[in-house]
DNA sequence: TGCACGATTCTCT
DNA sequence: GAGAATCGTGCAA
């Protein structure tokens, strides 16, 4: 079962939990790679200074967050990563986002590695959004795909369980003021491939 | 047109 | 724990 558009349009923050668990599919001409989402972050816009979307900015990179929702929007950082974003929320039109932070990696371990490096262990294959987004072979050309049906997609899973769920504060925003200290990361608990416990 | 910087990762100390 | 790698993007000029 593949996850439908109506599964991100609840609360950002209820779909970012919900993802916990879910299994993030990429068939590609190399083949099939799969893997179980384990951490995720909100990005809530526009009032979210932590956000590409913060004070409502729209752009040419960000413009895929205002519009359908089970959407992918992945950029550019760095000038050497990827991240990948799913576009979600109950308002139409309101650019809030849900970051891939970290997977579990289940079918295509061997493709993996191949694109991470021989020598990557799988324990470090998927534990960061950048790191995932090379282990899946996501980039700029999945940027603005749906995610509700193949080659990019996310199946059904059970839930995790909310006593199994970390919340915390989110990585790498310093810069938003008072918006870093939001607790919209979430991960599942003792899950060896969190990126940072 | 120019320029500072980032929702990161890896390597070396 | 610090510093480098490396370039598209956003905003000032």
């Amino acid at each position: 079962m593949i996850l439908q558009e109506s599964f991100y349009q609840q609360d950002v923050i209820t779909v970012s939990k919900e993802l916990l668990g879910k299994i993030l599919v990429h068939q590609s001409k190399e083949g099939t790679t799969t893997g179980r989402i384990v951490e995720t972050e909100t990005y809530r816009g526009p009032e979210d200074q932590a956000a590409h979307s913060s004070g409502g900015r729209r752009t040419a990179r960000n413009e895929v967050m205002f519009g359908k929702k089970g959407v992918a929007y992945v950029y550019f950082i760095y000038g050497l990563y990827h991240c990948f974003n799913i576009i979600a929320g109950d308002v139409p039109g309101k650019p809030e986002a849900v970051l891939i932070r970290a997977l579990e990696p289940m079918a295509g371990k061997e493709i993996m590695t191949k694109r991470r490096g021989q020598q990557i262990k799988i324990a470090n294959l998927t534990n960061g959004p950048s790191k995932m987004c090379m282990a899946m072979g996501i980039s700029k050309s999945q940027n603005k795909i749906g995610l509700t049906a193949p080659p990019l997609c996310i199946k059904e899973a059970p839930l995790v369980p909310q006593k199994e769920i970390v919340e915390t504060t989110r990585i790498g925003v310093d810069y938003s003021g008072e918006w870093k200290s939001k607790t919209w990361r979430f991960y599942i608990r003792d899950n060896r491939f969190v990126s940072i416990k």
